[in-house]
RNA sequence: CGGGAGGUAGUUCAGCCCGGUAGAAUACUUGGUUUGGGACCAAGGGGUCGCAGGUUCGAAUCCUGUCCUCCCGACCA
């Protein structure tokens, strides 16, 4: 009857999995690795998108949107991009059905209708907007260009899983053009910054701000910054990467401009991404055995009121003073729901919504009326308290900011506990194994002892911290002198 | 792509070994009692048992093939 769901210490992929089917977030379809993400889990991406889209407008960018299909050709021009895609990539080689004349009813691919030069669906856009960009930039007055699009993009995975690695998931893309290479990187760092402080201030999602080593590195780029979140079960997640390209896709595309000497130069260029992976991070960031842990400032309800009553006569008084709260709520910009559905009990929905990780839950009946109080519950700490009508809206107000706070302070207090420091393999190897997140050691910085690490342990660089803390040391595989820590951790 | 589990009512699953009327819980519909943490009683509707072959008088059950899903691994810019 219960709707159970598992324990995060029984088996970690089932609480996932658990937490947002149950949750209403998303469903499993009859398409191999992808995802139907529901209304709920949409509401909330809705939320993001909108934050972050506000955030790219206010720092110079505007939206534009870009083909799907990219003809191999074009796909195939920075080699070093095409050869890192080259594995999950869906490609369209028909374009046309017929009937299968030896099974009635059914349709087969027709082989008339090849296509002659296959179309890529893309798994990232470089290709097709610096294509384009070709056309568009001649001059140093055309410069910067600052470009995002919000689309889908097609990534045929061997192994999936909702939200973190699905066969087609949705994202914005950043692509930017600049007539310098120290803009460029201003831009690539100031990116970085936007995506921390939206999983930050807006997910409540402590992240750790740093550079890829050449192996993690974004193929075809000349470096690639990231965001690295820490999910509860001691696993790492890249939740967001802001690239500097150099030149690479410049050369590629041929996208030269005149500058004030009119003398002629390749562009420089950016590009940088988060998708609705955030979404799966925010739920293993911050829920419990009892479902999802929205944070207030993007969950898609913030407040739910429940009314309790017996008779209809009961009902009418509840609804009453509710009319007035939902007026107030609104008039602050709070997203309220009443639900005065007669056809769940008080008990049903309080569970519901708990799955649902709305962060405030207010339930409100003739005896609170009587003393003119109101019972509140707050998801995060699940703690209930009978707080006065008189200013309750208000009240409310505080309180979501103070569940914000809390989440963001709580899951960083969990990331600090789980950074570690290592000096030795043998310490390295027993805190991966007993403790799990993020272990800071010294590394020699070749690709050969990472691979050997990665090996071993199963184990990747996460990253470089910016503004790390130079001290020398000795890798801890090979003893080789080392300038600084690097965050090892196994991840997502 | 390798290993494992699975596909039967909207959902979660039992039945399969040992072939013989299609089951439970929950959800849904109706009526009644209820309502401060996942209510109760009664009645009712709902499934070509993933798909295609085969064996058989007879297949959810046995055999062959095939598709799909989940988990573990490999892969993951």
């Amino acid at each position: 009857m219960a709707k159970e769901l598992t324990s995060r210490s029984q088996d970690y992929s089932q609480w996932y999995n658990d937490l947002i089917l149950k949750g209403g977030l998303a469903d499993y379809t009859a398409v191999r690795g992808c995802m139907v993400i529901k209304p709920y889990g949409y509401a909330l991406w809705e939320n993001m998108r909108d934050v972050l889209d506000k955030m790219f407008k206010d720092t110079g960018h505007v939206n534009a949107y870009f083909p799907i299909f990219i003809p191999k050709s074009l796909f195939e021009a920075e080699e070093k991009n095409a050869e890192g895609f080259a594995k999950e990539c869906a490609i369209v080689t028909h374009y046309r059905l017929k009937n299968d004349p030896s099974k009635p009813g059914k349709l087969m691919v027709d082989p008339e209708a090849k296509l002659e030069e296959e179309l890529i669906v893309r798994p990232t856009s470089e290709a097709i907007i610096w294509n384009t960009y070709k056309g568009w930039i001649q001059s140093y007055r055309d410069l910067p260009l600052l470009i995002n699009q919000w689309a889908n993009v097609v990534r045929w995975e061997m192994r999936t899983r909702l939200f973190l690695r699905t066969a087609e998931f949705l994202w914005q893309e950043g692509h930017t053009a600049h007539a310098t290479k120290e803009e460029a990187i201003i831009e690539t760092e100031k990116i970085l910054e936007l995506y921390a402080d939206f999983a930050e201030n807006w997910m409540a999602m402590p992240v750790i701000k740093g550079l890829k080593t050449a192996n993690e590195r974004f193929a075809g780029a000349e470096e690639t910054y990231c965001i690295e979140a820490l999910m509860q079960d001691g696993k790492a997640l890249q939740a967001g990467t802001s690239h500097f390209l150099g030149q690479n896709f410049a050369k590629a595309f041929d996208v030269k401009f005149s500058d004030k000497e009119n003398k002629l130069e390749y562009v420089w260029a950016t590009s940088w991404g988060v998708s609705t992976r955030l979404i799966g991070g925010l739920v293993m960031a911050h829920s419990d055995d009892d479902g999802l842990i929205l944070p207030p400032k993007i969950a898609p309800l913030q407040v739910v009121i429940i009314p309790i009553f017996k008779t209809e006569d009961e009902k009418n008084k509840i609804d009453i003073k509710v009319y007035e709260l939902i007026k107030e709520f609104k008039e602050l910009s709070i997203r309220v729901k009443y639900d005065d559905n007669d056809n769940a009990r008080p008990g049903w929905k309080f569970a519901q919504y708990e799955l649902q990780g709305v962060p405030v839950r207010l339930a409100i009946g003739v005896r609170d009326l009587d003393n003119k109080v109101i019972e509140v519950a707050r998801r995060d700490t699940k703690t209930k308290s009978s707080v006065e009508l008189n200013g309750i809206t208000n009240y409310t107000k505080k309180l979501l900011e103070e569940i914000q706070l809390n989440m963001f302070n709580r899951a960083k207090l969990y990331r600090d506990e789980h950074i570690t420091i290592a000096n030795n393999w043998d310490e390295f190897v027993k805190i991966l194994d007993t403790k799990a997140g993020f272990v800071s050691a010294h590394w020699d910085g070749s690709s050969e002892t990472e691979n050997k690490i990665k090996e071993l342990t199963k184990a990747t660089i996460r990253c470089v911290p910016l503004n790390n803390l130079q001290e020398d040391g000795k890798c801890i595989l090979t003893g080789n002198t080392s300038r600084e820590r690097v965050l090892f951790a196994r991840a997502y």
